[in-house]
DNA sequence: CCAAACTGAACGAGCGGTCGCTCATTTTTC
DNA sequence: GAAAAATGAGCGACCGCTCGTTCAGTTTGG
């Protein structure tokens, strides 16, 4: 999948198994804290302070943001979309726009925050675990291409502005690719369990990372692609090709 | 490869054809006219008009421009990269700067197209065409790997940067890809000729672009493939991957 | 041979404008 | 009527780009 800026990851992700360890040292532990990592909690959001109190007004008026941003976003890029036309577009004024978020930044991980989620439940939500993980995993596949096709140009947002993201935030927004990854791990995991799927388990982190690589392909080089394949026709080819180099007769 | 601005493509490519035979019909026959297309004369190269009117001046500091500008959108990107700042990294004051070029956009231009020029002239000077296509072909492959790992902080500039192009310049950096491709469409073509690749001439198109596909997915998704495999790995599995597909017996 | 005239590359202060962000004030809510 | 939320004029920094000026080097004319 497309969700990283590219730069940031070539400089800081030869360390990036350190780096979570490190960068998070100063979490303490919140209702929002999901997991842990070399003895530190890791935070699963970023937290960005409001000058609103109720709660619910944050969520209702951040939707709202994200909502024109992506918008804006997708059509003018990051860097020459305003903060006056975020505001305008959400509905309210430039300084409303600043009482839910500190900076022009928050709104953009605000956005791909929000796209990582909607490809993620859209996945899961087309994902049974029933059968074995060989066929899992071919419905998988066959969802998370579609849901690519359907958000391609979400996911090329997030593709070209993550860059544009603060360091520290920016590793939050690839966490969060991570989980999707980890989700065709189990997938291949359970295959393995199963006899289904007959490759290495020391494997199957790369056979995810592939399968990543091969959504995001349709995304990025789609211009290329549909000269040739429709959806249907990428989907059964790049499954066919996974499903060899899994080595399982079909 | 990663030569493009994915969303500018997604807006522009599907007219592509049509596109290059009507937005060069101003175009006037000169020395610099190289190719046709629809009947029209197609530029190979954006003219920047200069106010300096020697030429070779114009040249030695239009690269020194793009050495030191180079440097700076990697590390800063584009947008947030000033002129001012590429003036003192060339060597010389904003005023002489704007004596070689008309915009900044003008200088992102140079930057992708010097890019371009080096990855193209690296990967023929590498190329020979002696022997089978065959073995043409898996030369090609293992320099284009090579090139794309040495090049691929400026690779992935182009990737992210071009789509600030305007509309008009940003064909002139797409076709100069496009010609990247062509290699590799010679070499399968070749191939099939002497007997040594097994695929149909249709599917010559696509399968050059399979290969610019992994040459950038070894680009942007370096940090993660680094962890399982070496460049030398990479390239042997990628190109059996390949031979598979042509399906020729080694 | 030299001085006067000309050339054009280099310069950088400054212009017009934009942008992200703030805060004194008003409006709404309960 | 007090607290919470919304407002938008305004601030100051900065940006892309311009243009009047400088000056080393070349050409011209006597």
């Amino acid at each position: 999948m497309a969700f990283r800026a590219l730069q940031a990851y070539n400089n800081v992700d030869i360390n990036i198994e350190s780096a979570f360890g490190l960068s998070f040292s100063k979490c303490c532990l919140t209702k929002r804290s999901v997991g842990w990592k070399g003895g530190y909690v890791v935070e699963k959001k970023k937290n960005i302070p409001s000058l609103v109190k109720d709660p619910k007004l944050i969520e209702k008026r951040r939707e709202q943001i994200i909502e024109a941003a992506v918008d804006l976003f997708i059509n003018k890029g990051f860097h020459k979309t305003t903060t006056r036309e975020i505001a305008r577009a959400s509905g309210f004024s430039i300084g409303t726009l600043y009482e839910y978020i500190e900076s022009k930044e928050d709104v953009l991980y605000l956005v791909c925050d929000a796209i990582h989620g909607e490809v993620e439940s859209r996945l899961r939500e087309a994902i049974t675990f029933n059968g074995t993980g060989l066929k899992n995993l071919k419905l998988a596949l066959r969802s998370f291409f579609r849901v690519m096709d359907q958000m391609s140009d979400r996911v090329l947002l997030i593709y070209q502005e993550s860059k544009s993201l603060p360091k520290e935030t920016l590793r939050y927004v690839l966490r969060r690719e991570e989980e999707i990854t980890q989700i065709f791990e189990e997938i291949l995991r359970k295959g393995i369990a199963d006899g289904s799927i007959g490759i290495d388990e020391k494997h199957v982190k790369l056979m995810a990372d592939n399968i990543m690589v091969l959504g995001e392909m349709w995304v990025f080089r789609r211009w290329a692609l549909k000269r040739h394949y429709t959806l249907e026709e990428y989907t059964d080819k790049q499954t066919a090709l996974l499903l060899r180099e899994i080595s399982v007769s079909e």
